[in-house]
DNA sequence: CATTTGTTCGGATTCAATTCGGATATGGCC
DNA sequence: GGCCATATCCGAATTGAATCCGAACAAATG
């Protein structure tokens, strides 16, 4: 079951979502294809499986470390969050990047929820560590944004063949992006 | 072949992208099967159809406003572009939107290229006609962001089926976003 | 040992994509 | 009009993948 949902990862980067059949999922996982309906209803449920794994597991990699975050200053905090995510999704030779970037092809609903979640959350916590932005307006605009277009943008460059910037780059301009932001913000307010 | 490509969008916009056979395209189209592959050598040819359509729309409707575009003030360009983009991507029941909440994945080659293009051009364009901006640095960088980040962000809060933000606080922030990156850039160079 | 329970298997079934040979329409030419 | 060439269309037949199912096997229990 877990050799199942793995074989899942190693035949979608091995083989594209087209090119993974149960039969490659069987075989590499060294079952049968029909041991493959014991645990899961069908193909989907075994993508949905893997979901759920890498989802677990960008929480997992974020969420204990909220408390040592929420002290940091906002560039190196975006910094460090972008990191260990690039680094999560290109471990085992990039095999959960592959996964996100079809990962809308299979959660058609918005299953990318957890994360959300927990980020809005250290974003929450982050605000109360420093009173001074909670003069900040709609956070939850601003949470929206910085998270999607942050996640969306790092898929992005990753899944790049031949990315026109450095990730450093992306990394200093989703900072200063970020940085700038509050800056001005506080700058404008009374 | 129009038809046939319209009835694309129609049935995935109906029953998503796995619900999306031949048969259906075929009989929303008012055609045969077999008549599909008189125009496309299978499938997948007939979603790259309708990529390039959805692409050639989006780069048509900005295109040629380049030279207007380049005069406005940053956030007001920003917003001008966004509710442009959603009206398009909201026209005939979403029928875009549909297809680009899908599309940004499983185009496996940067197949939204040419509006990357497009707006880089934009945005090269916009400096040059906005003198002291060539001080910014790594735009680049920027642009990527800027593109990257805005695009995907307006998809993901449309096809949200539970919005927690309205529209226009995500366009007011976007703006903000950009503005204050550039003039707080702008105030920190010598 | 007989029976139950759980696990694995590989063939049978179903359904969608694609192919193909023939049918039908169109339009230029006598 | 009649005739052919070409383009277009059709839908039954093929192929291959997903899924189902009942037999085989094994371990556990009485």
């Amino acid at each position: 079951m877990r050799a199942i949902v793995e074989a899942g990862f190693i035949s979608l980067s091995r083989n594209g979502v087209e090119g993974t059949t149960t039969r490659h999922i069987a075989e590499i996982a060294g079952v049968s294809v029909g041991s493959l309906y014991e645990y899961f209803a069908n193909k989907e449920e075994i993508f949905d499986a893997m979901h759920q794994h890498v989802v677990a597991e960008v929480v997992d990699m974020v969420q204990p470390r909220i408390p040592e975050l929420v002290r940091m200053e906002i560039r190196p905090l975006v910094a460090e969050l972008l990191y260990r995510f690039r680094d999560l999704l290109e471990r085992d030779d990039g095999r959960y990047l592959r996964y996100m970037s079809y990962a809308a092809y299979f959660a058609p609903r918005n299953q990318l929820e957890p994360i959300n979640r927990m980020l809005m959350n250290l974003l929450v916590q982050y605000v109360m560590h420093h009173p001074d932005l909670t003069r900040l307006g709609n956070l939850p605009a601003m949470g929206f944004i910085m998270i999607n277009g942050g996640i969306f943008t790092v898929i992005r460059h990753l899944t790049d063949p031949h990315p026109t910037v450095a990730f450093d780059d992306l990394v200093r301009g989703l900072g200063d992006m970020v940085g700038y932001f509050v800056e001005g913000e506080l700058a404008r307010g009374p």
